[in-house]
DNA sequence: CAGCAAGATGAGAACCGTTGTCAAATCCGT
DNA sequence: ACGGATTTGACAACGGTTCTCATCTTGCTG
């Protein structure tokens, strides 16, 4: 909305391959995402945006979170409770392994199941895979 | 991050077969999960109790499901336009295999991730695992 | 460089699934 | 059958996401 200094517009960079238009709440957004590695909710990125000073509403972010997710540069996945998480993709890729009572988190990741669920989807004839999983269990300090 | 309490669990641990409150709705939600082995929403389940006559109200069903889920007697998991799906477990095990474009859908299953995840879960020191898998690509005749 | 039309933004309302509230109904042990 | 505790259901409240629309930018054209 107001639009307060002019003068900002060095800094952050990097358009990932092709946007639509390259706005300065695009870029932000793209910016914020190239920050981290893991899942962060819609409402989480927006208010790290909002945190660095950048101006960015929230319908924006979700806007073009959406549109990174289609056009596959991010990846997208529901957490629990429901909310939307994305995460810049192309990256290290990994899963979560969940605590059912504590919560605790711990990052796992192994060639067998990229290699399956490619193999699998292969067989079916689907092309450009991706896939999200989640593993949950009770962890040793609270079993 | 929702931890979801674990209220008094102590006496009982686990009842399969044993409800809290056997009452007509709890056994009409039970029942209407038993007819199906896929994931259905909340939503869904009512307009199913409803259309088989039994009037539950939507809260119960929300209620039910959160109990038996809770209890471990069925498996949730988000769907991508965050609703939550429920299905009654210890049965067939599989994951879904979709197209991006028109959604079609193949349920598949395999051993291979089954273990992966038992073996990694193990290894961290997390016992009683399950785990969620959905597997996104474009499929031949969108591709 | 000014002007313009298409596209993008932001504030808030609208939506939708889910959860909380609380009076009334139901269940169970006594 | 009675009484206390639990459960139910209608509806309000909530939180995340999407929609609306007036205003502002962007990129292009002349």
């Amino acid at each position: 909305m107001t639009n307060t200094d002019p003068t900002t517009e060095s800094s952050t960079g990097r358009a990932p391959a092709a946007m639509a238009r390259p706005t300065k709440q695009r870029l932000a957004v793209a910016n914020v995402l190239s920050t981290f590695n893991d899942f962060r909710s819609a409402q989480e990125i927006h208010s790290l945006l909002d945190a660095s000073g950048e101006k960015v509403g929230l319908a924006t972010v979700y806007r073009t979170l959406q549109m990174l997710a289609d056009s596959g540069e991010v990846d997208v996945l529901r957490t629990e409770d429901g909310e939307a998480a994305y995460r810049h993709c192309s990256d290290s890729h990994h899963h979560h392994l969940v605590c059912r009572s504590c919560g605790a988190t711990v990052e796992v990741e192994g060639p067998t199941v990229e290699r399956w669920t490619k193999a699998i989807a292969a067989e079916h004839g689907y092309a450009d895979i991706s896939h999200t999983l989640e593993i949950f269990g009770t962890c040793a300090s609270c079993s």
